[in-house]
RNA sequence: GCGCCCGUAGCUCAGUUGGAUAGAGCAUCUGCCUUCUAAGCAGAGGGUCGACCGUUCGAGUCGGUCCGGGCGCGCCA
């Protein structure tokens, strides 16, 4: 319905101004209905005069009172013309609409009733897209950024789901490489070490303590007798074995942190196909190959690259770009019609080389996005706590849900804009009070979850509801921000930006607990309690979708 | 040196293709629990938007130069 609205008034406007200015009929204009900072401006807004103005030569004032008066003229023939309560102009140049009494006692209705067809905008008409995350090496435990990294891409793809596409998420599992061989290296030094033996661990190995619980449990199931240094086949066994537990051990991770992946793409699989040099070849009948030192080289600078990239090692071992081209090429074969990949910080100077790569296969530049995902850092009461993860001194994503909860862990996560840095005070996280933001929103609907408890106790039979009883300012405040629903979710799907949510729930949270302390649900004047009750309900359902988006749950008491 | 992110209230941050009086939360201060959850509400104070130029009807937002902070620049993955 907002959606029919707002496009009617775009044709409105759009006739609107052909009639001021009789000159500009072939320039379209791209008119944007917003949402207003500030309600008193109305529930959309427009600055389309400021563009038109300097065209039919009038301040941006005039031309919008004229505009504003053909609007109202053809208005008057619309359908939609009860929908609009006032059109108003303001200061220096707004166009500003005011939605009608019926038509928000219609919209809060549905979302009271019927929240399935308060619908968003199919603004994904059920295209593929496909969201690649996390995709963390397989040599240890998840890390704090993989957590944000996780719940941004988990987030992302619900609401993009919401909004009409078609998602599947998907990590990338590293599991060959030399990343790999160091890994099983040291998990082999570990058992020597178990059994007191001679060990070391390289400068290039992993360090962390887990890896000794992993050893204990490979002696355990395959025996000690097996090791030396010299059974290099032990070194290759303990390398998969390895692997195995610490992906069992990520996905547990990512379960508890309500994350679950639609597809878990492995790497070795991958290269036991001919995927590799097939796409290399590929790539060379563009003529975008060449040898130089030894190497082979792929030219990425033809797609604008700052240097071209290696390959092949002289060594003849793939460079960890050529794999993933190949898994690039995957994704285009699986007609995906967009491909988002989630990085953290430290991947960035790697976009323009895989941009190149996906380029140079031929899709169209906006098939691939890369969003990077700044770091999350640890804060404890204002002091930052520093993390390294070969030496496996850090506080991992478990040790966090652990002590906040995934509920709090997800919402910090997601509270600020992806290319922010963001600062996670677990003082602040663990506190149970009006400093969490996360409760703030929760305990709203746990309020009118539990007013709606009671009323079903106490009062047998409401009478007809009447949404005009509706009229104070609080109560006006909170249906303007519940119809302000699906705009919010656009904007986080459009931008992938899933804190424009957040801040949107915290304001319908702040709209309702204003609202519940100044009035009385369940009041002795038992209209006006019907259309609290109406109220409410559309508030619960508003909250409750909103936070699931989030992956964040809307407890019923707290 | 090059590239990316950031610099807005004491702290953490919003500010949507440039737009209306620069906003929240925390912290500080003042009020509010015999009535549906005080994990709450109402209000107050607090700003040279890092600096300087420029673009224009209009700049926190765009461009340039500089200052300050974080990260990345492998035949690692």
């Amino acid at each position: 319905m907002l959606k029919t609205l707002s496009k009617e008034l775009k044709t409105l406007l759009n006739k609107a101004i052909v009639a001021v200015s009789s000159s500009s009929k072939d320039k379209k204009f791209d008119i944007e209905l917003s949402l207003p900072k500030d309600k008193r401006f109305g529930n959309l807004s427009t600055n389309i005069a400021f563009q038109v103005a300097p065209i039919i030569k009038d301040s941006p004032f005039n031309t919008a009172e004229k505009i504003k008066k053909e609007l109202l003229n053809l208005l008057i023939s619309s359908k939609k013309r009860h929908w609009i309560e006032s059109i108003n102009v303001l200061k220096p140049g707004f166009i500003n609409i005011t939605y009608s009494r019926k038509f928000l006692n219609i919209l809060l209705k549905l979302i009271a009733d019927s929240p399935s067809k308060f619908k968003l905008h199919n603004i994904g008409r059920k295209k593929k897209v496909q969201i690649e995350f996390v995709s963390a090496n397989p040599t240890g435990p998840l890390s704090i950024a993989h957590g944000r990294q996780a719940v941004v891409g988990d987030a992302v793809s619900r609401i993009l789901k919401a909004c009409g596409y078609d998602t599947t998420k998907e990590y990338f599992i590293n599991d060959e490489g030399n990343q790999i061989d160091a890994l099983g290296k040291s998990v082999m030094a570990r058992c020597l070490e178990l059994e007191g033996k001679d060990f070391n661990i390289s400068e290039d190995g992993y360090q962390g303590e887990y890896l000794i619980d992993i050893a204990k449990d490979f002696i355990k199931r395959f025996g000690k007798a097996s090791f030396s240094k010299e059974h290099l086949n032990i070194k290759k066994i303990l390398s998969v074995y390895t692997v195995k537990l610490i992906m069992d051990g990520i996905k547990k991770d990512l379960d508890d942190i309500g994350v679950s992946m639609d597809v878990w793409f492995s790497q070795k699989k991958l290269s036991r196909t001919d995927a590799i040099d097939n796409v290399i070849k590929k790539l060379k009948r563009k003529k975008l190959i060449y040898e130089k030192d030894g190497a082979v080289w792929f030219k990425s600078t033809t797609y604008g690259d700052d240097k071209d990239r290696v390959i092949v090692k002289s060594t003849g071992e793939y460079t960890y770009l050529a794999p993933d081209i190949a898994y690039h090429e995957n994704k285009i074969k699986r007609k995906f019609s967009k491909v988002i990949n989630i990085w953290g910080p430290d991947h960035h100077g790697y976009i323009p080389r895989i941009n190149a790569a996906v380029r140079a296969l031929g899709v169209s530049d906006d098939f691939l996005e890369v969003i990077i995902i700044q770091l999350a850092t640890l804060y404890k009461g204002g002091k930052h706590i520093s993390m390294s993860t070969r030496k496996g001194q850090y506080i991992t994503l478990r040790q966090l849900i652990h002590e906040v909860g995934l509920d709090v862990a997800r919402f910090f996560f997601l509270m600020r804009k992806t290319s922010s840095h963001l600062d996670f005070d677990l003082a602040l996280a663990k506190k149970k009070s009006m400093d969490n933001p996360v409760y703030y929103i929760q305990y709203a609907h746990a309020r009118i979850c539990s007013i709606l408890q009671k009323q079903k106790e106490d009062i047998k039979r409401l009478p007809r509801c009447d949404l005009n009883q509706l009229n104070d300012a609080r109560e006006r405040a909170l249906i303007n921000a519940l119809v302000d629903y699906p705009s919010a979710v656009e904007s986080a799907a459009l931008s992938r930006e899933p804190y424009f949510l957040t801040v949107y729930l915290r304001k319908v949270a702040e709209a309702f607990h204003s609202f519940y302390h100044s009035h009385r649900v369940l009041d002795d004047d038992l209209t006006k309690t019907a259309a609290r009750i109406k109220l409410i309900k559309a508030t619960k359902n508003i909250l409750h979708a909103g936070l699931n988006l989030l992956g964040v749950s809307s407890p019923t008491n707290m």
